[in-house]
RNA sequence: GGAUGUUUAGCUCAGCUGGGAGAGCAUCUGUUUGACGUACAGAAGGUCACAGGUUCGAGCCCUGUAGCAUCCACCA
């Protein structure tokens, strides 16, 4: 027998690891067709937050439904190295014990990392073990295994040979605290406080100077020229003479474009090639020279004289109060501006002209934009893919990191040479590079490498292209659209045929959640205090695709007593089947109606989960599911059941139970997929069952047959005009009352023991012709008078109540049907329904006069 | 500067091709009715941001305005 209360630690125990090892959780069913999702691989830098775990709930459903369905469920699971992310933290776990990496050394530091991804590794499978993941462990991958480290060498080599891949010198952004490039979207703009300083600036073989404003005075011993807009009247006379930098009292010549902005400013504007990715672009349409003043650390290199060796923001410091000294400093004015973070370490990135590797996205860009077949959901995430795709400047791939795939390029310093082998070079005087690829260069092959690419291996052949992708849509960017434009390249095809994109998840306050405001919420606390199936429900329920949501405890705690709700009407049945009841085949002729009824909309339930279920949209599928639980069936179905057992014979009865168990085990199956610890242990209980729910598939509509749909509801309106009736006039819920009904329904009047209990019914009667005793209620079919000793006036008031109610319905449903364009435009069905009421209000006012 | 989302009950949010406004929580009234007080029976609460338009009919479609949020690009 079931406990009293729905208990989740205990339902939760064992169950997982019962699932994996009886192999529940591995795919490979040749006889059915596949279903394949892969799962993005979080980062083995530390815990999963709430964000994973709805990212990898909605995955789970999923995979869960889709068994129901009869598929083969392939969810494979694996985690990324996250090269910058998990270098960061192993270098700050060093720098605690004192050590630097340069201390240990490549080799020795790459042991430490490895170190570091097998602990964490070990944290992130217990967690999906909480969460109850349905995960295929036995291809389980890791972004720097021997098999994505193949196809990432296959990839950078075939890419350079099309001339998709090359070296450059460009201006790229650097992080110098963690001494490494960073691609455009590692790094994240904030508004901080700086300064602006204004410089005087003595134009040669003139009286006079002009005024440049930055907001980086360090950088001013890599400029090479002044530039002025052309139409610029303050300067226009002035293009082309030499000015004289107060920093270093160099010459620079004077120059006109149209980039610079006469507004700001003061419409002067200083170009430093090396150290600004604007200028760099300005410096190269007028062939200039690039001249670097700082070193990778960040200090000022010999180009900035006496100040070199100097931090950089040391050297600011430094030179302003010189420059100020000789005169030339104008004014220093306090501004809020954008400034560069790096996403990792938040160091204030560094515009560095450097050599880099880049993946020429042009070309690769284009033919995403083309061939992509992905369908996104909902829909518009295709137009935020698409407008990255056609914005997308060249990818900085390399990074000056160890953990990492190594860039397979080989060096020969003596005569130049570069050779780029997916195989290890060890010619003579050839060394490899240093450097690492960016993290995301091999996540972005994880749908087709985890399968065997670019081996033609089964697994590839069978679940490639994959049939869902889920994710959050800040990673669109990263992730998202670079393995559409790398599978479209290799494979020829879309990587996935849908990508389900999910919201961000926020405090209560609607905050993001992050380390820094300290409003991040443990899922592993949650599951311990609530359970895990109940924050399942949480972060799937009860929200829109896409949106963001809100972490709200109450709305946990609603879940978990809806899985209370659900674990005691399993109890109430169970207890009243009894453990030797053994289900039959439902034969429609024998049904009662109210089992007809129950089934009937059992029906409509299990056809609307089913079509929003197959739309991943989860949400309103757990809606029609929640609404039919308590309404129809706990609230209507299951208490109505009461009265019928009572009062019936045994081969009634056992009908009875047969349905009461049929609509149960339809239940618990459909909110499995959403909560499958509970969806387990109560289908275990059930009379007879499979070894698990995991081998079970999704109900199918029951065979009922047409019915007296109208009988059963106007029971159901009688129950609830008496209650609400007690209710209004101060009588206890179980005070008696006297009904008499005059119907000529057969089909009602069967249902008398119902009425006669749930309304507390000291006597009922039934008759033909209505009498005019009582307070009236009317009904479709029947009407009822509820006699005691209520007084006449409030009699009269609840008759006039009713009056006007129906004189309204008239008057709006006559309205309606005197529109001539209603009646010529609107669809017929429309207008016949609406003339169908209009004659039922009709009736019902005209038997309320009688 | 470009783009997207959002504005519905006190709060948090649903509302799926246009056809009589919903849920949870909170509030108020009752209840030892034979699974559940993590419950039951009821009640109250909304000019669906605003202004136009399309339509027989608009929370839903179109245009505009305003507030809130987010993303992208960024000015030296």
């Amino acid at each position: 027998m079931l406990d009293k209360r729905y208990d989740p630690k205990k339902v939760e125990e064992g169950k997982y690891e019962n699932w994996k090892s009886k192999g529940y959780f591995t795919a490979g069913d040749k006889t059915k067709n596949p279903f394949s999702m892969v799962i993005p691989p979080p980062n083995v830098t530390g815990k999963l937050h709430l964000g994973h775990a709805w990212n990898t709930t909605i995955q789970d459903i999923t995979a869960r439904y889709k068994k129901l369905r009869g598929y083969d469920v392939l969810w494979l699971p694996g985690m990324d190295h996250a090269g910058i992310a998990t270098q960061a933290k192993v270098e700050a776990k060093l720098r605690k014990e004192g050590i630097s990496r340069y201390d240990l050394g490549r080799e020795k530091f790459l042991e430490k990392a490895w170190e570091w991804k097998a602990e964490y590794a070990n944290n992130i499978h217990e967690q999906w073990a909480k969460m109850g993941l349905m995960l295929d462990y036995t291809r389980e991958r890791f972004t720097l295994d021997e098999g994505l480290n193949n196809a990432v060498l296959h990839v950078f080599k075939t890419l350079y040979d099309k001339g998709l891949i090359y070296r450059g010198e460009r201006i790229i952004n650097y992080d110098p605290e963690l001494k490494t490039a960073l691609s455009n979207i590692e790094v994240v703009y904030e508004d901080d406080k700086g300064k602006f300083y204004y410089f005087k600036y003595d134009v040669v073989g003139t009286n006079e100077s002009l005024i440049v404003a930055t907001t980086r005075p360090e950088t001013m011993f890599g400029d090479t020229a002044v530039f002025v807009n052309p139409e610029d009247p303050r300067y226009k006379h002035l293009i082309g003479k030499k000015v004289i930098n107060p920093a270093n009292g160099e010459e620079l010549p004077l120059m006109a474009d149209s980039y610079v902005d006469i507004e700001f400013g003061t419409g002067a504007m200083k170009c430093t090639p090396a150290h600004d990715p604007n200028d760099f672009a300005l410096a190269k349409k007028y062939d200039m020279p690039f001249i670097r003043c700082m070193d990778l650390d960040a200090k000022m290199n010999e180009i900035a004289g006496k100040y070199q060796g100097m931090d950089r923001y040391e050297c600011r410091e430094a030179l302003v109060k010189d420059i100020e000294a000789s005169g030339h400093l104008v004014k220093i004015e306090d501004i809020v501006h954008p400034v560069g973070h790096s996403e990792r370490s938040g160091a204030v990135v560094e515009p560095y002209l450097s050599k880099q590797w880049f993946v020429k996205m042009r070309p690769l860009a284009e033919q995403a934009l083309a061939k992509s077949s992905v369908e996104f959901i909902p829909e518009r995430f295709r137009d935020t893919f698409r407008q990255w795709m056609e914005n997308a400047d060249d990818w900085c791939i390399s990074r000056q990191l160890w953990w990492g795939h190594r860039i397979p390029a080989y060096y020969n310093d003596e005569t130049g040479d570069v050779i780029v082998s997916d195989k290890p070079v060890n010619l003579p005087g050839y060394h490899q590079d240093e450097d690492v690829l960016d993290t995301w260069f091999s996540s972005a092959l994880w749908p087709f490498a985890t399968l065997g690419w670019p081996e033609k291996t089964p697994d590839f052949e069978r679940y490639f292209p994959n049939s869902l992708m889920v994710t959050a849509y800040d990673i669109i960017f990263f992730w998202v659209s670079r393995m559409i434009f790398d599978s479209l390249e290799f494979t020829k095809e879309s990587p996935f045929e849908k990508c389900l994109i999910h919201g961000l998840i926020r405090d209560a306050h609607g905050k993001k959640m992050s380390k820094s405001s300290n409003n991040g919420i443990d899922p592993i606390d949650v599951i311990n205090t609530y359970g895990v199936d109940a924050l399942r429900y949480f972060l799937t329920t009860g929200s829109a695709p896409g949106q963001d949501i809100r972490y709200i405890e109450e709305k946990v705690i609603a879940s978990s007593n809806y899985l209370n709700k659900i674990w005691n009407s399993a109890r109430y049945v169970l207890e009243t089947v009894g453990e030797d009841f053994k289900p039959f085949k439902i034969d429609p002729s024998k049904l009662g109606l109210l089992e007809k009824d129950i089934l009937t909309k059992l029906n409509n339930t299990i056809k609307n989960v089913s079509i929003y279920m197959d739309k991943y949209e989860y949400s309103l599928a757990s809606t029609y599911l929640y609404n039919f639980v308590y309404d129809d069936f706990c609230s209507t179905y299951l208490e109505m059941s009461k009265v019928t057992l009572n009062n019936s014979d045994e081969e009634y009865r056992n009908i009875v139970k047969n349905v009461l168990v049929t609509v149960l085990r339809a239940i618990i199956i459909m909110i499995y997929p959403f909560a499958p610890f509970i969806g387990e242990e109560l289908y275990l209980s059930l009379p007879t069952h499979l070894e698990s729910i995991m081998l079970e598939v999704f109900p199918s509509e029951v065979e009922v047959g047409q019915y007296n749909a109208t009988a059963v509801d106007t029971l159901y309106k009688m129950i609830s005009d008496i209650r609400n009736y007690k209710v209004s006039n101060k009588l206890a819920p179980n005070a008696k009352v006297n009904l008499l009904v005059a119907t000529k329904d057969e089909d009602l009047i069967s249902l008398k023991d119902h009425l006669s209990r749930f309304s507390f019914a000291k006597s009922l009667g039934f008759i033909e012709t209505s009498d005019n005793s009582g307070v009236k209620f009317v009904y479709d079919n029947a009407t009822m008078y509820l006699l005691d000793d209520t007084s006449d006036e409030e009699k009269a008031l609840k008759k006039q109540k009713d009056i006007e109610f129906y004189k309204n319905e008239i008057a709006r449903s006559e309205k309606i049907l005197s529109n001539e364009n209603f009646l010529a435009k609107a669809p017929k069905e429309k207008v016949e329904l609406e003339k169908a009421k209009l004659e039922q209000y009709r009736a019902k006012l005209e038997e309320l006069l009688k």
